[in-house]
RNA sequence: GCUCGAAUGGUGGAAUUGGUAGACACGAGGGACUUAAAAUCCCUUGACCAGUGAUGGUCGUACGGGUUCGAUUCCCGUUUCGAGCACCA
């Protein structure tokens, strides 16, 4: 019987949906594994060979995991909201949610094809209301939370946490009406600015103010901040969101701009987002990227007096030994600091400089690091020399990072050093023979000299204990605090779109309220337009019916707003991040609707234990939906404080484009041997009408009119096109589609290539020659099948073929444990020839390669199952396990070295023992080709009973 | 600039973590079957040298050193490529 996959594929697709093959429920009886792949966006292009690649590696393992009796959840879902389908209604006025409807459609019906054990009772679309109710419910809760390191009331017996949480912003109001601010700083609050205020004065402000002060401490904010603002996109963007400066969709300019803008307050997490990463089994270098974005740097505050003035101001350094170097000061253009320090003498020039700064956008500074920069007129007193320094105003420095102002030590920093060569400031080194001449000297070692104030020194200190000193000293003295500061900066939660979660808030006096728990999810108004208003407002400015009644705690029409009881809804929308930050809880229980997730489903599913997606997400979704966890871990609703435990980035596939080569000014094409002898000039040409670099001249012809009368010049016959490896797009015309592959070598086939091109991890291009050899195999596997079963032999296998065997068996279980998954199926290749050649037929052997090929090709070994008489699927066989007994080496190597050579002598039984080994050694039995006439020096027994003799 | 990671045939990539480098596949070459093609099967395939031949020898894992009986693997230095962060004080 033929291998007709076509068939079987088919045939297997249906009976899986009819048996509900892989749906799952909770059972506390069995034990739970879940596996997860980041779902995808479903953009109009439908999928291509690079998105399955992630998928079939956590489809591979969810099934092995099944096969050794886990109950497996393996969901998949789509991250609905987004861009593009936006733009798309933009352009044709089509509604984003039948464009997201169409192409989730096609999403689907390509991943159907592929075989995936999906249980899709279980998707999730975070642009259905079900779903971003949840969404907007965990927004509403941040709105109502606050973060401190403990409770602000002790507890009696003392034991206050020290890890930090997220806790009811109640408890901060009544914190607030009896002490005011007074005290609040031993607590650890999370807060935009530091705000000072006595309980009187609380309870005297009215309802608004008092928002206004909690706006201050919330977790999700409404804050004024400086925003990356995009003008071609209408619409702020988060940090990841933009790379050098341009938006990371589409690459147009960000400006910054000050607005207001609902924020997450993720910076309070940024200590236990460190920490978690110490707990979790991710790449060291994915764990990197992270603790570069939350840039953790240890250092100290310390207070500058303003020369002759009352006025002081704080700035942080992580070099406090280099406090007797400072020659200058530094305050960023957007600092507050800049208007109260300027004497009037110089206001002219700062006001130029500010100017000046305005105009420079995020990239300007980026590609061209002039040094720029303004004296402000005022000094600032040294509280270590007494010395007075003059206070600059320049660009290098950033408002958003520490104090918004520095100490500048030109010896010791090669940015202070450029700005004082180029102002012409003095330099002080502080290091015992540092040569400061040329540029600075940036190490933090050597020994510290000329630092010797009116009663502290740290001359003769190494830099580490002179910080650690000078740390100290700020403390005892009162000038200053030891203090840390993280770079991760809080997230931008507003952006000025349509298609994406609505806010579940409304305006009364200019300050949000959020609508009432109970009356969620608010959806998402119809508009006629999906641009912004003509006034500027964000798109849901042009819904009709956006407004909410608090009488009947409803949406109605905007023509009742009268301030009273109707009141205007909130106008942006949430970001991409919104609903994909807790999308894994929500398939634990994706069809409650009384919570996120049952604590019940949350308790046996607790957390993702294999976590597959790309490394792309590392500084965005990776981030966010860790804190959004911590945030839920805080509230009780997530038993796990870290979402995913293991996580594996599946490497991008590159494209292979071929080229033609066109004779210039001809239709003449040359094939690449022979291009040279021509002038060319190469063309890309459609990869599906290539071959193995050979070009279907015909189909060529037919592809574009102007190529139908093309003439050719050949090699042997064939014309061969050349070659490169480039990202996979439309333009470059090397888009393999996965239908393609399916329809032409089936599911199976497509799944064994993808895991066999190489590491799942590792970046690498989408090569369609080498397909064959994998198809070839799985007929191969097939026609051994078909001889087994047509003989089917009863009697005991033979040693031989035991031994072929659980070597697969050995090497599949662990390279599917260490997703090597491109070195177990050479493992099937070559235990399918061994037993080949060994004439096998018999069913015992045959049985359990079955079920071991049943993760890579589920479609294959489902047939081969039903035909060895199983009415079950193979998905509830059982993983059969190795026997070491099989395994075992019949002989032994000797291995003998001499004259720093070595060479291999012969093999013996391997049930000798080491002492007869090296006995037989010595005594020359063994080879004496080249122990003849040598001295043994010594006899060393390596792993694996390899004997080394050393001679001489 | 700082921090990670990588480098192996014509190609994708193996190598049990210090033990026969190049598994397996692709590509290429040769052969069998066939009227022919497709499909299938078999052999050769890192480089160089010697030999009619079986075979033997030398060099080979980016480069230069080191440790070791033995290094793709460990250590030091260099080069190249990739990734992340980046006027972050």
């Amino acid at each position: 019987m033929e291998y007709n996959f076509r068939d079987i594929e088919k045939k297997w697709r249906q009976r899986w949906v009819t048996q509900q093959t892989y749906k799952v429920t909770e059972d506390p009886n069995r034990q739970k594994f879940y596996v997860l792949n980041m779902f995808p966006y479903p953009s109009g292009a439908g999928l291509h060979v690079g998105h399955p690649l992630g998928y079939i590696a956590s489809d591979i393992y969810a099934r092995y995991k099944r096969l050794q009796g886990f109950n497996v959840l393996n969901p998949m879902g789509y991250d609905a909201y987004g861009l593009p389908a936006e733009q798309y209604a933009i352009q044709t006025g089509q509604h984003p949610a039948i464009t997201t409807e169409a192409n989730i459609k096609r999403y689907r019906e390509q991943l159907d094809k592929i075989g995936f054990c999906f249980d899709w009772s279980r998707e999730v679309r975070t642009c259905e209301p079900g779903y971003y109710h949840w969404t907007q419910w965990a927004f509403q809760k941040m709105f109502g939370s606050f973060y401190s390191l403990t409770p602000l009331t002790p507890s009696p017996k003392g034991e206050g946490e020290t890890s930090g949480k997220a806790r009811p912003i109640e408890e901060l109001i009544s914190f607030f009406e009896q002490n005011g601010t007074r005290g609040l700083e031993e607590y650890g609050v999370a807060q935009s600015e530091e705000l000072s205020f006595t309980a009187e004065e609380w309870n005297a402000k009215s309802e608004v103010e008092k928002q206004q002060v909690l706006m201050n401490y919330r977790i999700a904010y409404l804050g004024e901040t400086m925003v990356n603002w995009c003008p071609e996109l209408g619409t702020v963007l988060a940090n990841d969101e933009v790379i050098d400066g341009v938006s990371a969709r589409g690459g147009f300019p960000v400006v910054q701009k000050r607005m207001k803008q609902w924020c997450l307050r993720v910076s309070a997490y940024a200590q236990r987002l460190l920490d978690g990463l110490e707990t979790i089994d991710w790449t060291e270098s994915l764990k990197e990227t992270q603790r570069n974005w939350i840039g953790r740097s240890e250092g100290a505050e310390v207070e500058f007096k303003v020369k002759d003035s009352d006025k002081s101001f704080t700035i942080f350094t992580t070099r406090a030994d280099t406090m007797f170097g400072v020659t200058f000061m530094v305050l960023a253009p957007e600092s507050d600091l800049v208007q109260e320090l300027t004497t009037p003498e110089q206001k002219a020039a700062v006001d130029e400089y500010l100017t000046y700064v305005k105009k420079r956008t995020e990239r300007d500074r980026i590609s061209d690091r002039k040094v720029t920069g303004v004296f402000s007129g005022s000094y600032a007193i040294n509280p270590f020399t007494g010395d007075a320094n003059p206070i600059w105003i320049s660009e290098y420095v950033l408002a958003g990072y520490g104090t918004g102002a520095i100490m500048a030590v030109p010896a010791h920093d090669s940015r202070d050093y450029a700005f004082a060569k180029h102002f012409n400031l003095p330099i002080i080194p502080l290091i015992e023979g540092c040569d400061v001449s040329e540029e600075s000297f940036d190490a933090k070692e050597g020994i510290v000299c000329n630092s010797q104030g009116k009663d502290f020194s740290l001359n003769g200190l190494t830099v580490k204990e002179a910080i650690a000193a000078t740390k100290k000293y700020v403390k005892e003295k009162g000038l200053g605090r030891v203090k840390v500061n993280y770079r991760l900066r809080d997230a931008i939660f507003s952006r000025q779109r349509y298609w994406g979660e609505p806010f579940p808030v409304y305006y009364k006096e200019g300050m949000p309220q959020m609508i009432p728990e109970e009356c969620l999810p608010l959806e998402l108004p119809e508009v006629d337009k999906f641009l912004p208003t003509e006034t500027g407002e964000p798109p849901l400015g042009n819904a009709k019916k956006w407004a909410w009644d608090t009488k009947s705690n409803s949406v109605v029409d905007c023509s009742a707003i009268d301030n009273v009881t109707v009141f205007p809804l909130e106008l942006n929308t949430m970001p991409g991040f919104a609903g994909s930050s807790a999308y894994y809880l929500r398939y634990m229980d994706p069809h409650n609707d009384q919570a996120l997730v049952s604590p019940e489903a949350d308790e046996y599913w607790q957390a993702v234990d294999l976590y597959v997606g790309g490394s792309e997400h590392a500084t965005g979704h990776l981030i966010y939906s860790r804190f959004w966890n911590k945030f839920l871990f805080d509230l009780g609703v997530s038993c796990r404080e870290e979402p995913f435990q293991k996580l594996v980035n599946q490497g991008m596939i590159q494209g292979r484009s071929n080229f033609v080569y066109r004779i210039k000014d001809t239709n003449t094409f040359v094939s690449l041997g022979l291009k040279d002898q021509y002038d060319v000039t190469p063309l890309h040409v459609d990869v599906n009408i290539v071959s193995a670099d050979v070009l279907d001249i015909e189909a060529f012809k037919a592809w574009r009119p102007e190529y139908a009368t093309a003439e050719f010049i050949l090699e042997d016959g064939k014309y061969i096109c050349g070659w490169a490896v480039e990202k996979m797009s439309k333009s470059m015309f090397n888009v393999v589609n996965p239908d393609m592959i399916v329809e032409k070598f089936g599911a199976d086939t497509l799944r064994l290539y993808e895991m066999f091109l190489g590491p799942v991890e590792q970046a690498k291009p989408w090569d369609t020659n080498g397909i064959d050899g994998s198809h070839r195999f799985l007929k191969k596997f097939w026609n051994l099948a078909q001889t087994i079963l047509a003989q089917s032999n009863e009697d005991a296998p033979t040693a031989a073929e035991l031994k072929s065997l659980h070597k697969l068996i050995k090497k599949v279980t662990e390279d599917i444990e260490n997703f090597s998954y491109n070195t177990a199926i050479p493992a099937f290749m070559i235990a399918t020839n061994e037993l080949s050649q060994l004439n096998c037929t018999n069913r015992a052997i045959l049985e359990p390669m079955v079920i071991l090929i049943a993760p890579f090709a589920p479609h294959f070994a489902e047939e081969l199952w039903e035909q060895l008489g199983h009415t079950t699927s193979v998905c509830d066989a059982q993983w059969p396990e190795f026997e070491e007994k099989y395994l075992v080496e019949d002989t032994v190597k000797m291995m003998v070295a001499f004259n720093g050579k070595t060479r291999f002598g012969i093999d013996f039984p391997a049930d000798a023992d080491n002492a007869t080994i090296e006995a037989a050694a010595r005594g020359h039995e063994l080879t004496p080709k080249y122990l003849e006439g040598k001295q043994i020096m010594k006899v060393i027994i390596v792993p694996k009973r390899m004997i080394n003799i050393v001679c001489k």
